[in-house]
DNA sequence: CAGTATCCATATGTTTGAGATATGCCATGA
DNA sequence: TCATGGCATATCTCAAACATATGGATACTG
């Protein structure tokens, strides 16, 4: 059976033109090359080389046979790096997906941005989806990652990582009578201040979210909130809360997005309120571009609790 | 280092996803098997298969190596089919020289045309030349091979096969006395009936061929030849000869071009003079084309006996 | 839930073939 | 004519591929 060695010698011995000469190339003595270069044209039946009193020199048919083992064993060489660089992250592809609350968090935007800058030749898809979509999709290999915000159902076979817990916001009418006038010193709101509030949730209709831990903080709290609208998109809770028919509580990424008659309040600490961050993968060997997206992902994590 | 084997290892359990019945297909038992497996993810510096509780799954990274491996099987296939086609002269190139006297024999032209057939991927390239001028570029590896009419000079390193022998004929004018009337039963003629002629022969300029053995004959026959012209192309001799001006000795095989105004006398088998083709070429195992084209130039010369 | 089956990895022994060494054969060069 | 160059052949050694025995982990079945 032809090897790879075979190639290698009668490439060198093409090269050398002198079997002794081509034997000190490759480390070893002349008799087993010359033993080696005879199998090989036992294998290929057909001779390569004329035996010339004063070394060897290739047939037409050598020729045509050592031309392709150089090819051949370039493209060795290729393949053994491209693995390598897949492994490394710095080739392949990535499916990240997201929830619409994940979606605005800094934390995706910069790791993407940082992926793509890193490994210009990892192939990114992005998806947006609702947590349960996510998770099947994760199963089933459609998606190598995704960035939740709850902990599943479901998630035998993943492995689940809290990443980061984000502060949650309430978002109410500028004019609110809580809504604190310009100038004056922001206080953190107590979460029982808003008993009374009509409450404006953004509520996928399938699985849970931030909806359930925004429901188990106010119970919490002592009061069942009045959940006067739900609205099917994130982004329209703050349309709705711009237009004074209720307040919302988001995530703090979020309310970057939109300040155009809206107050922002922080809430005091005891109120136990996080959107957290999840980052969902199968529970086997990452692929390289997703081990670098997970160091990526830690990195830029780090960076930003050092920001003041 | 990494050989074939790995790849054909690889590529096949990767097919089977299972490595009990890689090994089966693979004529090795399962141990080992996994062992190379290992040794190849070590030089390859990256895990190709996730082991799974039934079975392996290639890794990105897998994915990317057995693909090109599956091609360099593949192109290692063809490297040796190539090669044997071309050691079968079934693919190559053939470059073959001749003189002008022997550019005109059938048997050239059936023999190119029968290689042409046999073997389309052959490339041929033809050249005319003087003797010595074939001589040198198949010494200097212009030529593989070369028909020639007589055994030449500086053959060390050559081998010189005589072919054929091809009857010689006098042309003289169709007006000639010696020419015969139609219809009358034609006779062969003796060299010395020439003595009183005046000679028309082709001479080139450097090196021997038919020239002296003609010269040899006439002399051998009792007679120096008058030489009035000498041609400097071969064709130049007939149209002297249809002109008038002298009659001339020359390869049977010439006669068929130039039939207006020549008559053809064939000479006493007494004359002792024939147009010998040689074939000569390097004393070296040839290359599969040249094989070729010399096995077919002795079938056609055999399937030229046998005609009427 | 315990026993069994599946399937790959590890440990150890055997066999094979690549490579080393010694030497032969042939052609070239001095 | 003899020495040298250079590849081929003969024989031996040992490293590595492979076989066998067994282990470890997970899934399946009764």
């Amino acid at each position: 059976m032809i090897e790879l060695r075979h190639l290698r010698y009668a490439v060198t011995v093409a090269d050398e033109g002198h079997m002794t000469r081509a034997a000190e190339r490759l480390g070893i003595q002349q008799p087993p090359l010359s033993q080696q270069i005879a199998k090989l044209e036992a294998i290929v039946g057909a001779s390569l080389f004329k035996r010339l009193p004063r070394g060897v020199e290739l047939t037409e048919a050598g020729r045509t046979f050592v031309e392709r083992a150089r090819t051949i064993l370039h493209d060795v060489d290729l393949a053994i790096e491209a693995t390598r660089r897949n492994a490394r992250g710095e080739e392949g592809s990535l499916a990240i997906g997201f929830t619409s609350s994940a979606a605005f968090h800094p934390l995706l935007s910069s790791a993407v941005r940082s992926l793509g800058e890193t490994s210009p030749d990892v192939a990114l898809k992005l998806e947006e989806a609702s947590t349960p979509d996510l998770i099947a999709m994760l199963h089933s290999g459609l998606l190598d990652v995704a960035l939740v915000r709850s902990p599943v159902a479901q998630s035998g076979g993943l492995v689940i990582s809290r990443i980061l817990d984000e502060e949650m916001l309430v978002a109410l009418p500028d004019r609110h009578p809580l809504a604190m006038p310009k100038g004056e010193k922001p206080r953190r709101i107590q979460l029982s201040e808003l008993a009374n509030e009509a409450f404006i949730l953004y509520r996928r209709p399938s699985g849970p979210g931030l909806y359930d831990s925004i429901i188990a903080a106010c119970l919490a709290a002592g009061f069942s909130p009045k959940i006067r609208h739900e609205a099917p998109r994130l982004l329209s809770t703050l349309s709705l809360v711009a237009a004074g028919l209720g307040i919302s509580i988001i995530p703090g990424s979020i309310a970057r997005l939109e300040t155009n008659g809206i107050a922002y309040l922080r809430l005091d600490p005891g109120a136990n309120l996080v959107a957290p961050l999840y980052l969902a993968r199968k529970d086997e060997q990452p692929s390289g571009a997703l081990q670098l997206f997970a160091d990526i992902v830690q990195h830029e994590k780090a960076s930003m609790k050092h920001q003041p």
